[in-house]
DNA sequence: ATGGGTCCT
DNA sequence: AGGACCC
C-alpha cells in the first residue's frame, strides 16, 4: 500500500472505566469508597478499582471472589437499564457537544470510536492560519454556534508511545526528539495527533463533569490502533500513538489481543505459527484461563505468510483483514452516529427450566421488559417531553424472534426461530396496553415459536432450557436520530406510501397463515384491523392507506422544505 | 460465565 | 438461522 500519510484518518477511542461499577457509585455514593462488584448470575460482570487492588477479578466466579475479598460489596447487574441509560446520556453528550462530526459509533456500553479528522483538519487550518501564540481555542463545531476551548500549545498532555516520543510544544513537532528534521507529510500527522490529544483529554474531562465518569482514551490513524493504544495508560488516562512506531507498537501484543481475531481465529493463527501446541490443549481451555500459548503480533507476520493464512480454515476473506490489520493497515470506518438500535432483545439464564408454567412466566417477564423498551427507545411521546402532539415510531422493527440454549444441545448454541412482527404488538406499544399484549406475545409468538424450534432440534420430550432469549429486530432507518415522515413515506429510495401499507398487510397475511397451522387457542378475529406504522393508530384496514396520505401531507405542510 | 450488542454468510 | 466478533 501506498505511503498517504498526509491522508490518515485521525480516531479517538474512549473507555469509561469499569462502567458498570462507575454506574452503581454514582447511584449510590456510599459504593465509592469500598471494594464494589457487579454481580450476573454466578459471576462479577466488572467491579472497581478497589476491589482489584484486592484481587478480585472482571469475570470472576462469586465464590473466588468472595475469597479473594471478603468485605466485597456485591451489587445485582443483571438489569442493565442504568447501564443503557448512563450510555446513551454520554454517548448523546458527546454528540451534542461535536456538533457537525458524525462518525461516532458505540462499541457496547462502555466504548466510543470518533473519527474527528474533519474536526482536526478543521482546526489545523485555523491555527497554521492564526498568529502565533502560546493558546489557541479549538472548535468543537463544525458549524454554528461555535463553542471553543483553549489549549495550551506548550503542553501536551500524557501519554505518547513511546513515552515522550511526541515533542510537548506544538512549534517542536518539526523536528523528532533527537532534533532530527521530519518529513512535512509526518509533521503535519503529528500536528493532528496533537490536536486530538488536547480533544481527547477535554472530551474525558467534559464526560468527568458532566456525568462523573472516569475514561481512558487511545489517539491513533485508525480503529484498531486507537483501541489498543488506550489499553496502555488506564485508569482516567490516555494515550497518543507516535505514527511511525506504530508497527512495533503492534508487534508486542498477544495475536488474540487484536480487536477482530477472536478465539477462533486466534486458535487457528497459533497453531499455525506453532504446530507443536496440541489443538486439544486449546480446544480444552476455559473461558477463564489465560491463552497458554501466547503468539505474538511479530512472530505471525515473521514466520507466516498471508497465504498461509488464506490456506488454513480462516479462508481468504478473514486471512486478508488479519494480516492488514497486524500490519497497522486498517480500513475500518467509524460508523454513523446511531440512536436507534439495529435489534432490542431481552433474556435470562437458568439452571434448569423443564416446566412450561414457569416458561410462560419467564417469557411474561422478558416479553414486558421488552415492550417497555421498544416504547422507550422507539417511540417518540411528545407529550412526555412536555409538550404537544402524538406518539409516533421513531423507527419500527420487522422481525419478532425467540432464541433458546438447552442443555442437551449444549454451550454456545443457541437455536432461534423469527417471524414477522404482528402489527397488534405494535398498537399494543401505542396504546400503552402491556398487559394484554405481554400474554398474547407469550402465548402466541413465543411459545409457539418455542415449541417449533425444540420440535425441530428433536428435543420434543425432555427439554431443559438453559437460556431464553425474545426481541425485536429489523429495525431500520432512524439513523442519525429522528426518523421523519418524509423519510417512512416515499422518501428517496425507500418505500412509497401504497408499498407500506402493502407490507403491513401482508405481514398480516403471514402470520394469519402461520396462526392457522399453529395457533391453538380461540381468539378474536382480527384482520379488519389494521394499525398505522406513523402513529400506531388502530382503525379499519380499509381506511389506512388514506390514512398514510394524511401523514405524508400533514408531513408535507411542515417540512416542505425537504420535499421539494 | 452474563446480558446484552454488531455485522457477515 | 447461525456464526463470528465486541463489550
Amino acid at each position: 500500500m501506498t505511503d498517504k500519510r498526509g491522508k490518515e484518518r485521525i480516531i479517538i477511542h474512549i473507555d469509561y472505566d469499569c462502567f458498570y461499577a462507575s454506574v452503581w457509585e454514582n447511584l449510590r455514593p456510599e459504593l465509592r469508597t469500598v471494594p464494589l462488584g457487579i454481580q450476573q448470575k454466578s459471576i462479577l460482570a466488572t467491579c472497581n478499582y478497589i476491589a482489584r487492588e484486592r484481587g478480585v477479578k472482571k469475570l470472576q466466579l462469586i465464590k473466588d471472589a468472595k475469597a479473594a475479598c471478603p468485605d466485597l460489596v456485591i451489587v445485582n447487574g443483571e438489569d442493565l437499564t442504568p447501564f443503557r441509560d448512563a450510555s446513551r446520556s454520554i454517548f448523546n453528550f458527546i454528540a451534542g457537544t461535536l456538533v457537525g462530526t458524525n462518525q461516532m459509533e458505540r462499541l457496547g456500553f462502555d466504548e466510543i470510536f470518533i473519527d474527528v479528522t474533519a474536526l482536526v483538519d478543521h482546526n489545523l487550518a485555523l491555527l497554521l492560519n492564526s498568529a502565533p501564540g502560546d493558546t489557541f481555542s479549538f472548535h468543537l463545531t463544525l458549524s454554528p454556534p461555535h463553542t471553543t476551548f483553549p489549549i495550551n500549545l506548550h503542553n501536551l498532555p500524557p501519554y505518547t508511545h513511546p513515552s515522550d516520543s511526541i515533542p510537548p510544544s506544538f512549534s517542536s513537532l518539526s523536528l523528532d526528539t533527537s532534533g532530527q528534521a521530519q518529513p512535512p507529510e509526518t509533521i503535519r500527522l503529528l500536528q493532528r495527533l496533537y490536536l486530538a490529544t488536547h480533544l481527547a483529554t477535554h472530551l474525558r474531562t467534559l464526560v468527568k463533569s458532566t456525568h462523573n465518569h472516569t475514561a481512558s482514551a487511545g489517539i491513533s490513524t485508525s480503529k484498531t490502533l486507537a483501541k489498543l493504544a488506550g489499553t496502555i495508560n488506564k485508569p482516567d488516562a490516555q494515550t497518543v500513538l507516535h505514527p511511525t512506531t506504530t508497527q512495533a507498537f503492534l508487534d508486542k501484543f498477544e495475536i488474540g489481543k487484536i480487536p477482530g481475531i477472536g478465539r477462533k481465529a486466534a486458535t487457528i493463527i497459533r497453531q499455525l505459527v506453532n504446530p507443536l501446541i496440541e489443538p486439544e490443549e486449546q480446544l480444552h481451555e476455559e473461558w477463564f484461563e489465560d491463552v497458554k500459548q501466547k503468539v505474538t503480533v511479530l512472530e505471525v507476520r515473521t514466520k507466516l505468510t498471508q497465504v498461509d493464512l488464506a490456506r488454513s480454515p480462516l479462508g481468504g476473506t478473514e486471512a486478508a483483514k488479519v494480516w492488514a490489520w497486524i500490519h497497522g493497515l486498517d480500513d475500518q470506518g467509524v460508523g454513523a452516529k446511531k440512536t436507534v438500535p439495529s435489534q432490542i432483545t431481552v433474556e435470562d439464564t437458568f439452571r434448569s427450566l423443564t416446566r412450561a408454567e414457569a416458561v410462560m412466566e419467564v417469557l411474561d417477564r422478558l416479553h414486558s421488559k421488552m415492550l417497555s423498551r421498544m416504547s422507550s427507545e422507539l417511540v417518540e411521546d411528545p407529550e412526555a417531553a412536555g409538550g404537544v402532539g402524538k406518539k409516533r415510531w421513531i423507527a419500527v422493527p420487522k422481525t419478532y424472534r425467540l432464541s433458546i440454549r438447552t442443555r442437551k444441545h449444549g454451550f454456545g448454541n443457541r437455536v432461534s426461530r423469527s417471524m414477522p412482527l404482528p402489527s397488534w404488538v405494535l398498537s399494543g406499544v401505542i396504546n400503552g396496553d402491556n398487559e394484554g399484549t405481554v400474554g398474547r406475545l407469550s402465548r402466541e409468538m413465543g411459545w409457539n415459536l418455542m415449541k417449533r424450534a425444540l420440535k425441530e432440534e428433536g428435543e420434543e420430550r425432555g427439554w431443559d432450557l438453559q437460556l431464553v432469549n425474545v426481541g425485536v429486530a429489523g429495525i431500520e432507518g432512524a439513523e442519525g436520530g429522528r426518523r421523519t415522515i418524509g423519510e417512512f413515506f416515499g422518501g428517496k429510495g425507500k418505500q412509497t406510501v401504497r408499498e407500506e401499507v402493502a407490507e403491513v398487510e401482508e405481514m398480516d397475511g403471514e402470520w394469519e397463515l402461520w396462526e392457522e397451522e399453529c395457533y391453538v387457542d380461540g381468539e378474536e378475529d382480527e384482520d379488519v384491523w389494521g394499525v398505522c406504522s406513523v402513529c400506531g393508530g388502530r382503525m379499519l384496514r380499509f381506511t389506512l392507506e388514506a390514512h398514510a396520505r394524511f401523514h405524508a401531507l400533514e408531513h408535507s405542510e411542515g417540512m416542505d422544505m425537504d420535499m421539494a
